[in-house]
RNA sequence: CGCGGAGUAGAGCAGCUGGUAGCUCGUCGGGCUCAUAACCCGGAGGUCACAGGUUCAAGUCCUGUCUCCGCAACCA
């Protein structure tokens, strides 16, 4: 077993979208502590990748016209896709997976014959309440109103064929597993899965679907796909050569010494994952980190929101280690942190060009100045001098302490600290005022070589964030790579004495806030495309949709839904007509009553939470919010619009 | 009563096992001039959501209430 190792794991990423800055969030998390764990001198295996399978994707391929392969491929490695976004991003990850990799769809095949071998998948029907024209089963209590929740239409019992995992076997190990100390951080999700799956029950997962095909065929039944869970969760495995020839590291490897995921997936990484590898008869990981969310004005982002956040946009304006570093710095791993411009712009002038850029800048500035680029040999020292090399010396080990908690912006703070120190310490000891005499040159000398060994302390440590920026810094402070070392930054003094100092450029440049913001607005607003128009329709076309003035005889909110207002309405033909309509946020539903409105009377009735709507009712769409057609009320119930 | 998280200075957050309320930004005043209009020092600003309770002592523990967010469902 080799000590050193250290195999850490992103989540694979579901690839039916372009990723956005949270996917970023995570992977830049995981390449800061793989690179961390590189410089401690670990032996370390990173991987990443996509999630390939599944209906939605099918789905989508089949509405973009192309083979799902074709569309995960474009998502993948076309242009501005995942891989681009990672190598724009410095993502060091040693190993890349695709779901539909040949060596994956291999061992997956073998891993569920293994399971079905050993009893613990077995075939059975999956009995249960069944809508027919959305081909899904649903359970007692996710029935609406005893009706199907899709499309509200009667459910009826029936079985169908299914293969199904034993997870309930499992039960007992997986509570004791998730109460272990250390297992699931934070600990604040191990109450929530406790609560939510293990207290109720845990039942058989059925882990086979029929209802697709864009999947990995089951070998010993091939009408059957493998669940996309069980098929992306052993990626961790496969990625490594369990079940297949195309790695061999497998053995030198697992388990997992830490797996990131975001918190809407702790679910399966912390029950069904362990329960497979349980049944495999396989190691566990040695932890499971569920890391919070960027939310947007204290919401989720999402795209109905139109405030989704491009990483492509931000790098190319501020550069990756500015981006990389605010993700890490703001927020705390665990929980969710609030993303906005503003705050990412503040954080980059404040940290990395006022206080860090700044702090080589006017050092570098100086040794150029006052000794032409390299200090003499002579030194004196003086009392002045203690707080700072105490704290460079016992930076390393504070810093050391928080990464390995995955703490990383308490981590980076106690960096800063000792930056914010440095440029305290040259307010104290004035090297403008020694530079006057002559004789003061040793003391000089001696203010001007602790600043650059603080700078290329400083260095080493934030080098698994900044990658770039800090071999940029070391050029400027003349260190070579044998001082840049993980063991050299436990060592205050180490820098040659006559490193050769060079003035290069601002490594950040201070940003003008008021103006990026202006910029960044206009830059966010071509994503909302101006208006645009869809292609012509023949006037038969155009007929064939009724629309009707009609009049709103009662209107109340549905009970348990923020966004439906429930109508009556008066359509001209002597029976009411009820429609459900999503525009609760936007209407109260007492002042509706009486005003005219146009529906379209002849779309297809629709079932939405247990009710009937029986239509459409016409309102204008623009960022998002909605706005009633309101007629005249002069206008007629049952007038048609022609 | 579906489950979970959160409510602490203008903003964003720390405050774990209870003992004088902290940090960053912003703001006001001062200093310095090496530096990226940066850096350094000081001040102002909080009844720690609300109401009870336990305690010599409570953001910190208990009970209840309110508000916000997420999950789930829904958005013709």
């Amino acid at each position: 077993m080799n000590q050193n190792k250290f195999y850490i794991t992103t989540p694979i990423y579901y690839p039916s979208d372009k990723l956005h800055i949270g996917h970023t969030y995570c992977t830049v998390a995981t390449d800061a502590m793989a690179r961390f764990k590189r410089l401690q001198g670990c032996d370390v295996m990173f991987l990443t990748g996509t999630d390939e399978h599944g209906q939605k994707i099918e789905e989508k391929a089949k509405a973009a016209g192309v083979t799902p392969q074709q569309f995960v491929d474009n998502i993948v490695t076309g242009k501005n896709g995942i891989s681009d976004l990672w190598k724009l991003m410095n993502i060091s990850n040693d190993r890349f997976i695709r779901t539909t990799d040949d060596y994956h769809v291999e061992s997956i095949q073998k891993i569920f014959k293994q399971m079905y071998d050993k009893g613990d998948i077995y075939k059975g029907s999956y009995k249960g309440l069944y809508c027919t024209p959305c081909e899904s089963f649903w359970t007692e209590s996710q029935l609406v109103d005893g009706k199907c929740p899709d499309c509200g239409r009667e459910v009826k019992y029936a079985e169908e064929e299914a293969y199904f995992f034993r997870l309930s076997k499992y039960a007992d190990r997986i509570q004791a597993l998730l109460e272990t100390p250390g297992f699931l951080e934070p600990v604040s999700r191990v109450n929530e899965m406790i609560n939510n799956f293990i207290k109720p029950g845990l039942e058989d997962l059925c882990v086979s679907r029929t209802t697709f095909t864009w999947g990995i065929p089951v070998t010993f039944d091939p009408s059957h796909v493998v669940y996309v869970w069980v098929d992306a969760l052993s990626n961790y495995i496969t990625a490594l050569g369990y079940g297949n020839e195309k790695y061999d590291d497998f053995e030198k490897f697992w388990p997992a010494d830490v797996q990131f995921v975001g918190k809407e997936i702790v679910r399966f990484h912390s029950i069904i994952w362990p329960a497979m590898l349980m049944s495999l008869d396989l190691p566990l990981p040695k932890k499971i980190y569920g890391h919070g969310w960027l939310l947007l004005d204290g919401g989720k982002m999402s795209k109905s929101k139109g405030n989704v956040v491009d990483p492509l946009v931000l790098v190319g304006r501020y550069g990756v280690d500015a981006l990389r570093y605010f993700l890490l710095r703001e927020f705390p791993f665990g929980s969710d942190g609030n993303f906005s411009n503003e705050a990412l712009i503040n954080r980059i002038n404040v940290d990395l060009a006022n206080d860090l850029g700044n702090l080589l800048s006017r050092t570098t500035a100086m040794v150029g100045k006052y000794f032409g680029g390299a200090l003499p040999a002579q030194r004196a020292a003086d009392k002045a001098d203690d707080e700072l090399i105490a704290l460079c010396s016992a930076l390393r080990g504070k810093y050391e302490a928080e990464m390995e908690k995955y703490a990383f912006q308490s981590a980076l703070a106690e960096v800063f600290k000792v930056i914010a120190r440095a440029n305290k310490y040259i307010d104290e000891t004035a090297p403008w005022v020694l530079a006057k005499d002559e004789s003061n040159a040793p003391r000089l000398a001696t203010v001007m070589y602790h600043l650059l060994e603080t700078l290329r302390i400083c260095g080493i440590l934030l080098k698994p964030f900044m990658p770039d920026s800090c071999e940029k810094l070391f050029a400027q402070i003349g260190a070579e790579p044998a001082v840049t070392t993980w063991d050299s930054a436990a060592h205050f003094g180490l820098l040659s004495a006559t490193a050769a100092v060079t003035k290069g450029d601002n490594l950040f440049p201070r940003i003008d806030l008021q103006k990026e913001l202006e910029e960044l607005e206009k830059a966010a607003a071509p994503a909302q495309p101006a208006v645009t128009f869809k292609e012509n329709i023949d006037f038969d076309t155009f007929e064939q949709v009724d629309m009707t003035v009609v009049k709103v005889l009662s209107c109340e909110n549905v009970k348990k839904s923020e966004k439906l207002l429930k109508f009556q309405l008066d359509d001209g033909s002597g029976t009411t007509r009820q429609i459900l309509s999503g525009i609760a946020k936007f209407y109260q539903a007492e002042e509706l009553v009486g005003k005219t409105l146009v529906a379209c009377t002849n779309l297809a009735p629709r079932k939405m939470m247990g009710l009937d709507s029986c239509g459409m009712l016409l309102s204008a769409e623009k960022d998002g919010k909605l706005n009633l057609l309101m007629l005249d009320d002069s206008i007629p119930a049952g007038a048609k619009l022609c």
